[in-house]
DNA sequence: GACTAGAATGTAACCGCTTACATTTGTTTT
DNA sequence: AAAACAAATGTAAGCGGTTACATTCTAGTC
């Protein structure tokens, strides 16, 4: 591989004005500049950017740390992370963290050794105080999909309030007056919220909410397909089901299937996230869209605003999720 | 952030001292080693991983290209080779090509700046002769889902003529006799391959193949409803279909839901790759599986061995598929 | 105690680029 | 035509490590 030393000998000129060129940096006179371009382009010089790195100190690459790779919600967001820091010429290096508090501080240590210039965190089990303390060192975070008072700007994150809001909203609209919840486990702040959303938009339309009709789940399609054993052997009618995921939604309509019970003729269901399942779902399900992909695509220009310097980018931290009907959900 | 001179101050010995003890390369005496230890310590010391690379020439990272991020697929594929990966201290970068060949020749171009020791490169559009050609360079490349002679080595991927075979199969030893076919583009290599082995297991039991029962969509599930359509329209009696992915087999169990044909009691549908999507579905699909997250793991392995001598490392090239029955299967 | 092999450590030349500063060249002003 | 200034280019000092080679210890041998 050539290097740049080798351009400017055939060019004949110095190593700063082939480094000129290159970076489009200070002034070079239009006849020297083709004739540095003629040469990169004889010796199909590419500069070599570990020496690039080390001497501007700048990797030019954003560290990740995702709960897991797979799974219909990160590849979505990863993918639009990748789509917007690649256009800016930035290396996205990825890691998963796999919802264990050990795991991500090893990923984030990994990516800190990694002299990436900026991390987008999507973490569930590392406390808010250590990434509080790790702002203050010399790489910018961005929180994706959590939110710290301390580190308000760089948090973009979902209005899960609202979200469930919006979906219990959409049955009570719809002329259902008892609902059932499924909810995910109460320790995360995500479910937690969603479920004071359900409570909140039950409350707006005077209605009490039965803490009977409430089960807890855990994301997981099983835990739905339990949870609606239960709700029904509980013998409170309710005629609309509000499931803080796609997956435990799923599970739900399984048992009412196995129950005889149609939905959305005896029972309307709705889902939260919106995953491609939602779609192949018979009937379609009903949910909420989680905007993951702006959401992804935000974070990543937070990071150009933060770590490169891209003073004009306008950041939206908050997101509020928007209703999807299909089939699941019917007026009575 | 100390540097490894602040170190070797620290230390009392030399900057060789203190990399030798970084890398436990070289002797050191081991009392030297543990003031080394303690300053390293102290000084809360990191090397800067550029200027690791730059004189090492080694960047300790790896190019991913797939064609995309999301979907069932890929992010199991990506989950697996980081973790074995990152297990072996490697960075992971990732690009998405989108199955577009100017995208996977840029991503492969971008990681070739980059530095990266080794490419892992699942392409759909890049010419092989573009690939051959790459492979005399100086970065080794592993193809993950693809096969090219004269890259034997470097190839994993799955064995798609006996997965077709298999699941044809399944429902021929269940005593079916007329079967459909739903096929993936005929351009695309895996699901040519698929029909392949369908036929091959046809001609097995001594039937023929009506190409009248042969349909070719597109992978999506669309194309699997609009399939079927025309397959019941063309009135040719059969009790059992393959589909080349899972996405189109739930597109045909929607059609013939809709027409109130019954799985699997009219019709055994069996799918291919076993996505997660087939356990959601109802019936349950029978799909074949397609064995990815061993494929992604056997790529990052073959990575360690081609580029950062582990020789040891034994690899496997051809992954044959495995039956996974559920319920849209039955014997008649 | 001198000699020597081998272990431990140090020296310094890179790796390939960026960039502050110095120098040269060219243009305009008086 | 000399002075003054701006534009273009060159020089060289890093960036923070690795590593070949040189040097100094250490301990064993005779």
């Amino acid at each position: 591989m050539a290097t740049i030393y080798e351009v400017s000998k055939l060019a004949g000129v110095s190593l700063a004005t082939v480094s000129r060129v290159m970076n489009n940096s200070g002034k070079v006179a239009s006849k020297t500049r083709e004739k540095v371009l003629a040469a990169i382009s004889e010796l199909d010089y590419r500069p070599n950017s570990m020496a690039q790195s080390l001497a501007s100190k700048r990797s030019n690459s954003v560290g990740i740390l995702i709960p897991e790779l797979y799974g219909p919600f990160f590849g979505v967001m990863l993918s639009n992370v990748e789509t917007e820091l690649r256009k800016a010429d930035k290396r996205v290096i990825i890691t998963a963290g796999h919802s264990n508090e050990a795991t991500e501080r090893d990923c984030i240590e990994f990516l800190l050794g990694s002299s990436c210039d900026a991390l987008i965190l999507h973490v569930y089990s590392v406390p808010h105080d250590y990434l509080i303390e790790l702002n203050k060192g010399p790489v910018p975070i961005i929180l994706l999909n959590g939110y710290i008072p301390e580190l308000a700007d760089q948090c973009i994150y979902l209005d899960n309030k609202h979200g469930g809001y919006v979906a219990t909203k959409s049955l009570l609209e719809r002329g259902h007056r008892s609902l059932a919840y499924i909810s995910g486990p109460h320790w995360k702040s995500d479910s937690f919220k969603r479920l004071a959303g359900h409570k909140a938009a039950m409350r707006e339309f005077g209605l009490e909410v039965n803490e009977q009709l409430i089960i807890e789940g855990d994301f997981e399609e099983a835990s739905g397909r339990e949870a609606m054993r239960q709700l029904l052997q509980r013998d409170i009618p309710f005629t609309g089901l509000v499931c803080a995921n796609d997956e435990m939604a799923a599970g739900a309509m399984d048992t009412a299937r196995e129950k005889g019970i149609k939905v959305p003729d005896d029972i309307s269901v709705i889902g939260f996230d919106n995953v491609s399942l939602a779609n192949y779902l018979h009937p379609k399900l009903a949910s909420i869209g989680c905007r993951i992909a702006e959401m992804g695509q935000m974070a990543a220009r937070c990071v150009l605003k933060e770590a490169y310097g891209e003073k004009e980018i306008k950041i939206q931290n908050t997101f509020k999720p928007r209703l999807v009907l299909r089939e699941s959900v019917k007026s009575r």
